[in-house]
DNA sequence: ACAAAAGTGTTGCACGTACACCCATGT
DNA sequence: ACATGGGTGTACGTGCAACACTTTTGT
């Protein structure tokens, strides 16, 4: 594309936060660099925007190069854009969030090689973050617990068949705190979107729980509203 | 600052949506360009940022030389990256927002000469706008209503002092629906940030309301905990 | 006196929160 | 039998929504 404007030596990049429930566990989405700067650390999976690419297309594709991960729903939460957050120029950088299913089948591998690696780490324990990742993450994260305070959205990261204890604990997870058994059940359920099975939880040695599933199609249809307006 | 990356043709810039309340209706800050591409146009107060200055600063410095208007606290909401948004070439521009107080003293006038004026515009009405204006202005325009929900953010926009029904018609202009006069003061008297004055409304053909301040000090102590976990 | 907006309370409902015990199952 | 989590109901307080008439003031 031809350009009139003035040429900048600017840089756009997306840098993605991807959360995942896993063993009790929230857990974020990462690679092992495999390039300069940082080379060797662990960091959220981002890379640079295309000339021809919106940046919603370049959030998908880079997550698929670097993770082996595609098709999931991303949405923007922020964008950074100090001077020095990135030691080798000027470098903005659009943030994305995703839920997602850990899926014992999904491969996590790069298909680029600016990975060595892409893997679910849990958020309590980070550790250190190249650039301004640590700030990055805490951003999507508290995005991401606002929203859950307005929208069920913890379905996403649940399988396919799951137990109340188990969307309980994921809850507490998100939000930092003990929720009320009574309570938090009676709600989930007033809902209307929760389908009991005929099936038990199994491989426990005490009472098994029963399974759920979410009916998206019930939640679609309460929360179609919301979503409209949401921003 | 030197670069090792890849030099791309990419430019960001930043566009502000800045919402005001005057003569009981809802408005926003225009400028009309006078720089191709549509010069001549009214549009969003938006430019191009430094290379050596980060966004939130970019923004300020930005509107300031648009509008002459500085130091109000601008809010990011959005980044709009679309491959064809701006016809010269791939610009990726971030949005911000502002409520301010429209005050009759304050002059509104560019200091460089991209802008031929600016001016405060009714929402209603806004007419054709340039590039993806009228999506960004949507985007903040249903932010700010979402916003509005959670927290009374509405005194912004407000002179120093202001009658009750005042601080509802403009609720109604940016929620864009009628409110219950009853349960409307008896919700802000509630809050406990209003503080009654000793003086009423003057000029008017009718009985004259009670004005109130707005004490933020008050209103601080009550929402400091909210505003924390805001992202 | 009339027009125009100011000002004022009550009731029902929905929702969140606090709180404690018995049940089923595997070992 | 025992340990472990599964599963259940009530009572209270808060906040929101619905609803209509009297008061004050300027002309």
């Amino acid at each position: 594309m031809e350009t009139l404007l003035p040429k900048l030596d600017s840089v756009f990049s997306t840098d993605c936060v991807i959360f995942g429930f896993q063993a009790n566990e929230l857990k974020i989405l990462l690679i092992d660099r495999n390039e300069e700067p940082y080379k060797g650390w662990r960091a959220l999976p981002g890379y640079i925007v295309g000339q021809d690419e919106s940046i919603d297309d370049a959030a998908e594709r880079i997550l698929y190069e670097l993770t082996g991960l595609r098709g999931l729903h991303m949405e923007q939460f922020h964008t950074f854009g100090d001077v020095d957050r990135h030691p080798q120029g000027r470098v903005i950088t659009v943030a994305y969030y995703a839920l997602i299913r850990i899926d014992g089948q999904q491969e996590l591998k790069p298909v680029t090689n600016f990975a060595r690696a892409a893997y679910w780490h849990p958020v309590k324990d980070l550790g250190k973050l190249p650039f301004d990742h640590q700030k990055i993450f805490e951003t999507g994260f508290r995005k991401i617990r606002r929203r859950l305070s307005y929208q069920p959205i913890a379905f996403e990261l649940l399988p396919e068949k799951f137990t109340l204890t188990q969307l309980q604990t994921l809850y507490e997870a998100i939000l930092n705190r003990k929720l009320d058994k009574r309570n938090f059940r009676k709600k989930m359920l007033s809902y209307g979107f929760l389908k009991e099975l005929d099936e038990k939880q199994k491989g426990v040695s005490y009472r098994a729980a029963k399974l759920y599933r979410f009916d998206r199609r019930k939640y679609n249809k309460i929360f179609q509203n919301d979503l409209s307006v949401e921003g």
